[in-house]
DNA sequence: AAACTATTCAACATAATTATTGAATGGCAT
DNA sequence: ATGCCATTCAATAATTATGTTGAATAGTTT
């Protein structure tokens, strides 16, 4: 354990992945990211930075092992290529939803008052779209629903969500996902079809967390 | 998404926690405190820092929910409350090991020369323990021995193994663990077990994911 | 080859983090 | 109470992170 040992030097390594980790706008570009390849303009406007601010948190991340970068054309693409990723920051979300009191009062007064019942798991929503009983809407950008989806899901990104409100099927729960636990889009979905005399609730995660979790997409 | 929507405070949140990880002091304080709880010049002194300095760090871990303390007399002392901090750590440590390059250096021109033979996973240890085939070695310090260990487990800090050597059957396999997959000392024991005649291994990793993986312990 | 475009780089100002020092707090024991 | 000890706080200096700007690069298209 004297001067830099070995061991501290793979820690000082493990820590260059927890600063990658340490900032929000990083968080927000790893969301966007676990649900599809993007380039940099694309991110940076997605993100609402500037495109050479992007490049530079894109490049802090590849250098850690956060993420892969491929050219296409006249375009660099980003992707999030290691499921470990995932799981990581996923681990992440948790602990800072379970530990953090802030945490705690910003999830309890903005998203649960818009969700009151609780969300569905993904085993029972696998369940219940085996025996067909429901209708799964998917709420994200429609960019992001080509790329990959749950099978059966119905892209509505929200802005046209109540355009499309009349071909849903009143008889059916309604079950609505987007990017992830904390993503708004499902939350606001959720609250606009009830308002509508629809049974609806939310998935407790998003697409990543689906697709990582082995089940079937399409 | 406009303006500090709710969404990009939780992920402000998040990066905090992200943060507190982004420190190499913080890391290895958190491989201690995952053993046992300790006080604060109880870890200043194990992690080589002045008091004031290891209790800015600890009081950051604790405002993220990384960490938790208590009064006992005269001492405060830390621990890890929450087993997702250790999902959390261990999903760190599985993407620094994987995706950093320079990573990958250091574990293969350190560690892997002094283990040529692959490490015994938990499950392996645990089917051979039922058996009673096999000499379980806990070579971490005495204090964290005492704090909890794998059942049948012997303790031999590393500078008590050789004396120690003549009491271990050498007709049966050893495995030596520690701290974690990154600790020194189970290395160090393998090495200096074979040196001996014995045959002997090292457990993947430590007594934090052995205990958080619900296997039994003393 | 020239013009174009997406991305990266470099330099800078600002802000945040880190470790040190020494002082302050607040239990505990005498 | 008084002194003692472990811990925390406050102030500082050195280092590192962040985001902007404008220029450089490198690959594409005309």
């Amino acid at each position: 354990m004297s001067s830099p040992s070995p061991k501290f030097e793979l820690f000082t390594r493990f820590a260059e992945v927890g600063k990658a980790l340490g900032n929000s706008h990083r968080l927000v570009i790893l969301e966007l990211l676990a649900q599809r390849e993007r380039s940099v303009d694309d991110l940076a406007s997605a993100a609402r930075l500037s495109v050479a601010n992007a490049s530079q948190h894109l490049r802090l991340m590849r250098k850690v092992g956060l993420l892969v970068s491929r050219r296409n054309g006249a375009h660099i693409l980003y992707r999030v290529n290691d499921p470990a990723v995932l799981d990581l920051v996923a681990a992440l979300h948790r602990v800072g939803e379970r530990n953090v009191a802030e945490v705690r009062e910003i999830v309890g007064g903005y998203f649960r008052e818009r969700d009151a019942l609780e969300p569905v798991s993904r085993q029972e929503l696998s369940r219940r779209m085996r025996d067909g009983l429901v209708t799964v809407l998917d709420v994200r950008p429609e960019d992001e629903f080509d790329a990959g989806h749950l099978p059966q899901a119905i892209n509505a990104p929200l802005r046209e969500l109540e355009k499309q409100l009349r071909d849903l099927p009143k008889d059916r729960d309604v079950v609505a996902y987007c990017r992830g636990p904390y993503c708004v889009f499902a939350f606001e979905a959720v609250a606009l079809l009830r308002q509508h005399g629809f049974s609806a609730r939310r998935l407790e995660d998003g697409f990543p967390e689906w697709k990582a979790s082995g089940l079937p997409v399409d």
